[in-house]
DNA sequence: TCTGGGGTCCTCACCCTC
DNA sequence: TCTGGAGGGTGAGGACCC
């Protein structure tokens, strides 16, 4: 184990609502709930307002809503955090080489390697610095671990939070774990806390006192022994800057149970081409096809088709995709569907091509090919010839052009009445920039603000006024918006 | 109104080959 | 020639994380 505490842990402070307080002033200080709006949707994050009256990631949002009636729900904008979290990842950057993000807020950095910090007093020196250029840059908080390891540096920005750092001294790890519950360590959920709880073990020092070899009896060889040393506080894994992606997917769930099977196969096409233009737009090709389906009761199942080589070609997925369909009984209904590809490789033309030539060769010249004949059919139509696929050459994008924001999952698209997500950003033409506070029987209300005005005025629009139209989100930091007006007409004081 | 989306890793079963 | 085991590839599902 490592002696100097100098890997480092940070963790932005329910980032997704935090961000929307900051862009929305009128929400600061208020309970926000960001997550999906549909029937069907999840919070994905709320403001420590709303927390306090229960309300966590991973809940429905109708119980959400029952729980926190007053609370502002928006819907993800993941462009904007997106932008505030490259701001976070650049001041990481600067103090180590090795930095290793874990999601859009979290991440491990090893000062050490970056030569920013040696020692405890160094290590606390750089933490707080960096807290402070985070509130400088973003106008946001976080909270930093600051530990020896990984595990325990992680733990340590849980105890931080919100706001705060918290360093682990050398030789302090087990007896600040020990009285710790099990679920506190990285890889106990629900269903391992459960198992370790109906042992009789709720805590962190129970489980390093009941020995590996009684641990890897109960959840096995790998798990096992990883507990066990996290237990006692050993966890040598290193950051690591750079990580391969292994899979790529996309998944939909339905407002509504889907039961049509040509409509079901439609969306599946849709899903194939959508996760094919993510696999090339993170430059790869993919081998295994799998298709995942949650049926009515909740029930997931998988189904998966390797193929003879890397595709990303379209049509070779789409193919595979509905030949595993075939195989699945969606009788009483399905509320899930998803496209996925693993077994990634690098995305190379000459590759593609060669495939290609193989894959024509072989069915232009014996049709009793082996069994994935589908695939070769598939990558032979996806020629030069551009035969029987809709979407066209590479680069348009094909029919799919879906926006950065999220969009309701699948609806059949009726006659285009325009609609307004709450929390989304706009712009009207006299009144300047806003967002969407909400919509409903032809009116959508704008509350019109920006980050670092004060709370601004609510006006109601009909939704298809020529004026008012989607806008890109506002920096957080860096415009001088303080104290100036809106575009066009200035907004009152307070009414 | 129960339960999102995008991932990773592990385990187990089965089949095939050596 | 038959059999058994090891080991890899594949497919499916579960658990977990943010």
């Amino acid at each position: 184990m490592r002696a100097a505490p100098t890997i480092l842990h940070l963790d932005m402070d329910a980032f997704y609502a935090s961000v929307e307080q900051a862009s929305k002033p009128s929400l600061r200080g208020k309970a926000v709930i960001v997550g999906g709006l549909g029937p069907r949707g999840v919070v994905a994050t709320a403001s420590y307002e709303a927390r306090r009256f229960g309300v966590h990631s991973a809940m429905p949002m109708a119980q959400a809503r029952r729980l926190c009636p007053n609370g502002a729900c928006l819907i993800p904008r993941f462009s904007l955090y997106r932008a505030v979290s490259d701001v976070v990842m650049a001041l990481l950057r600067e103090l180590s080489p090795l930095v290793e993000p874990l999601s859009l807020d979290e991440a491990f950095v090893d000062l050490e390697a970056g030569g920013t910090a040696f020692d405890a007093e160094s290590a606390l020196e750089t933490g707080q610095r960096l807290r402070a250029d985070i509130v400088a840059a973003t106008g946001l908080s976080a909270s930093v671990g600051l530990a020896g390891s990984k595990m325990l540096a992680k733990v340590a920005s849980e105890e931080a939070k919100p706001d705060g750092l918290l360093l682990i001294e050398p030789g302090t790890e087990r007896a600040l774990l020990a009285p710790m519950s099990v679920r506190t360590l990285p890889g106990v959920g629900p269903a391992t806390g459960e198992h370790l709880r109906r042992a009789g073990i709720t805590i962190v020092g129970e489980l390093a006192e009941a020995g590996e070899d009684e641990l890897v009896r109960m959840v096995g060889r790998s798990h096992g022994v990883g507990l066990y040393r996290m237990a006692l506080g050993l966890d040598d894994r290193p950051v690591v800057a750079e990580r391969d992606a292994k899979s790529v997917s996309v998944e939909d769930t339905f407002d509504v149970d889907l039961h049509d099977r040509v409509r079901i196969r439609n969306e599946v096409q849709r899903l194939a081409d959508r996760c094919v233009h993510r696999l090339r737009d993170s430059g790869h090709s993919g081998r295994t096809i799998v298709l995942k389906v949650r049926r009515y009761d909740f029930s997931t199942l998988t189904r998966s088709e390797t193929l003879r080589g890397p595709t990303d070609d379209p049509a070779v997925v789409r193919e595979a995709a509905a030949r595993l369909l075939e195989a699945v009984d969606t009788t009483g209904g399905v509320r899930l569907l998803g496209v996925g590809v693993t077994g990634l490789a690098d995305y190379t033309q000459e590759d593609l091509f060669a495939q290609s030539m193989a894959a024509e060769a072989a069915s232009a010249g014996d049709a009793g090919a082996a069994e994935p004949d589908g695939a070769a059919e598939a990558a032979g139509t996806g020629g030069p010839g551009d035969s029987g696929a809709p979407a066209g050459p590479a680069g348009s994008g094909g029919p799919a052009e879906a926006p950065e924001g999220v969009e309701p999952a699948g609806e059949p698209e009726p006659a285009r009445e325009r609609r307004w997500a709450a929390g989304s950003d706009v712009r009207h033409a006299v009144y300047g920039p806003g967002w969407v506070q909400g919509s409903g029987v032809g009116r959508v209300t704008v509350r019109f603000e920006r980050p670092g005005s004060p709370p601004g005025r609510v006006r109601t629009f009909r939704v298809d006024d020529p004026e008012l139209e989607p806008s890109d989100p506002l920096p957080l930091v860096g415009e001088p918006a303080v104290g100036e007006p809106a575009v066009g007409e200035p907004v009152p004081e307070e009414g």
